[in-house]
RNA sequence: GGCGGGUUGGCGGAGAGGUUACGCAGCGGAUUGCAAAUCCGUGUAGAUCGGUUCGAUUCCGAUACCCGCCUCCA
């Protein structure tokens, strides 16, 4: 079997991945807010963990990997624009606002990470159903010493744990030195954080013995993975903003809770999103959700697909600043549209695949790919290999090969790229969809194209050409015949036009 | 101020203590009604200084610069 190897944020050190149970591996992963659309920094941790619950699943077999990623659905902002929608004259109570907003949300969140390939966890627990749990957990740390109620708040007492900073690599001393903390006169440290808070008339609460509230946001990943995961389970993700103060907090509150528990084993945190070199920011103007960019893409785009987002994000390691730029989305497009041309006349191929892409998977895939994948998600080297397996596809190298090599080498493209969560068939088939409408253009390019090659007057055909390119075609003419591609920024419309 | 990460060819981005990464762009050639596309070939590197070593871009240390976190932003 295949050894995973991961960076643990914990010992910061690249280790072998040993699973508690390797017939149950578990993993969590810290999901979001639903207050609004996803932002494309919040896809990068989805896509991340998505490789590795596939990788995991390769490895271990599907069945025996539980994947959870929860959502927040306890929030000021939420309940802000629950707020604002009563206000605006929307019909229903507050709490009805409310559960509208996130319901709305979450099937936001799921259709567009759907379109970026990322299968859905196992569970997908919402903080609101877990109440009763982080009630209890946090009853469990006041009647041990951990936590003090003062003023109908309950704060964790982070000096009761010792090892409170180890994970982020800092000292309660240190964070309080150059500290910009909330002091709030009822904490008994500057460092203490809420893990319960009341809530005032209009906001939403749950009773608890310290009065109406809702639980802090720590908890609620503590008490979520203890309840679908155990007090110990083997992976936690997340941004590497979450680290601190979310994780560290996680920790403390889990550890003190349950001491005979480890918690999470291996700790994984992914680097953050930038934009051409930036920080995506609302001030600095390149702040957009992802739906923005499955619909329209860039100036002058008409939309992404979401495999060609998803292949941007593959390119960088996950433990390294990613820089989203129209450029590299470019090639990824070119890429991937060369790769699915490549495999799409193979019907026997695409019906063996679409008949268990799980079981097809397993098959075919390169062993150099599982390595890359396992040392450390090396997503980019993976590409790397599908790219050199695409090439012997294409040129000279082809016409040497014999037909059940290339079939082969199909397999193991196919293959390869669904094991980083690309399916190439699907995506062709999307292509096509986009392209209708050309194939008779085809037709008429071809027919001047013949007619002009016997008066050698090439205006009519020229007019043509120039006319699809206008409307984002790419007319490609060669001896052999003529394509037209479809590119980023194909407008329909204007093709309409023509006629 | 504290903590962490990074610095590879024009750009993006990997592996490996000694042997071509790779992609894009560039350049030369082929092909082409023109152009694009395609095909063949090809140059360029590892922040700075020091150490370990027969040998380091790869290990160790220092310096510079950049970035992130320390604010319920993934």
């Amino acid at each position: 079997m295949v050894t995973i190897r991961l960076t643990n944020s914990k010992t910061r050190k690249k280790e072998d991945f040993v699973p508690i149970d390797a017939s149950n591996v578990r993993m969590y992963v810290c999901g979001p807010t639903v207050y609004d659309r996803a932002h494309l920094g919040n896809a990068r941790p989805v896509v991340v963990f998505d490789v590795l619950n596939r990788l995991l699943g390769h490895v271990y077999g599907p069945d025996h990997v539980t994947y959870v990623r929860n959502f927040t659905d306890v929030d000021d902002k939420i309940n802000a624009e629950a707020l604002r929608r009563q206000k605006a004259g929307s019909p229903g109570t507050l709490e009805d606002l409310i559960h509208e907003r996130t319901e709305e949300t979450i099937a936001w969140y799921h259709a567009d990470m759907d379109a970026l390939g990322a299968t859905r966890p196992d569970h997908e627990p919402r903080a609101t159903e877990y109440i009763g749990q982080m009630v209890a957990m946090t009853q469990g740390l006041i009647d041990t010493g951990h936590a003090y109620a003062v003023e109908g708040h309950v704060l964790f007492r982070v000096r009761s744990y010792k090892d409170y900073g180890a994970l982020s690599g800092r000292s309660v001393d240190d964070m309080i030195a150059g500290a910009r903390v909330e002091v709030a006169p009822y904490k008994e440290d500057p460092m203490d954080f809420v893990l319960w808070k009341p809530s005032s008339g209009e906001e939403p609460g749950w009773a608890s013995p310290w009065g109406k509230g809702r639980p802090g946001w720590h908890i609620e990943c503590s008490a979520m993975s203890l309840e679908l995961l155990g007090e110990s389970f083997d992976i936690h993700g997340g941004g590497l903003d979450l680290q601190f103060p979310h994780h560290e907090n996680e920790i403390a509150q889990s550890a003190c809770a349950h001491p005979h528990g480890d918690f999470a084993h291996y700790w994984l945190h992914n680097e953050m999103l930038q934009v051409e070199g930036k920080k995506m920011s609302k001030s600095l103007g390149n702040f957009f959700t992802v739906r923005d960019l499955l619909t329209s893409g860039f100036p002058g785009w008409r939309g992404i697909p979401g495999p060609v987002i998803r292949y941007v994000f593959l390119l960088t390691h996950y433990r390294k600043p990613m820089d989203w730029r129209q450029a590299t989305a470019s090639n990824a497009k070119r890429r991937l549209d060369i790769w699915s041309s490549e495999v799409s006349a193979n019907s026997d191929l695409k019906r063996d695949f679409e008949t268990d892409r799980e079981g097809f998977t397993k098959d075919f895939v390169g062993n150099e790919v599982v390595q890359a994948l396992s040392d450390d998600l090396n997503t980019s080297l993976a590409i790397t290999l599908l790219i050199s397996t695409g090439k012997k596809l294409e040129g000279a190298e082809r016409a040497l090969l014999r037909s059940d090599e290339v079939e082969g080498l199909q397999r193991e493209l196919v293959a390869g790229c669904f094991l980083v969560g690309i399916d190439l068939f699907a995506y062709g088939d999307s292509n096509k969809k986009r392209s209708e409408g050309i194939p008779e253009y085809l037709a008429k390019l071809i027919a001047l194209r013949d007619t002009a090659m016997q008066t050698k007057d090439f205006s009519a055909v020229d007019a043509l050409k120039s006319a699809l390119t206008a409307a984002g075609v790419e007319v490609r003419m060669s001896k052999s015949g003529v394509e037209l591609v479809p590119g980023p920024d194909f407008d329909p419309a204007k093709l309409e036009a023509l006629q």
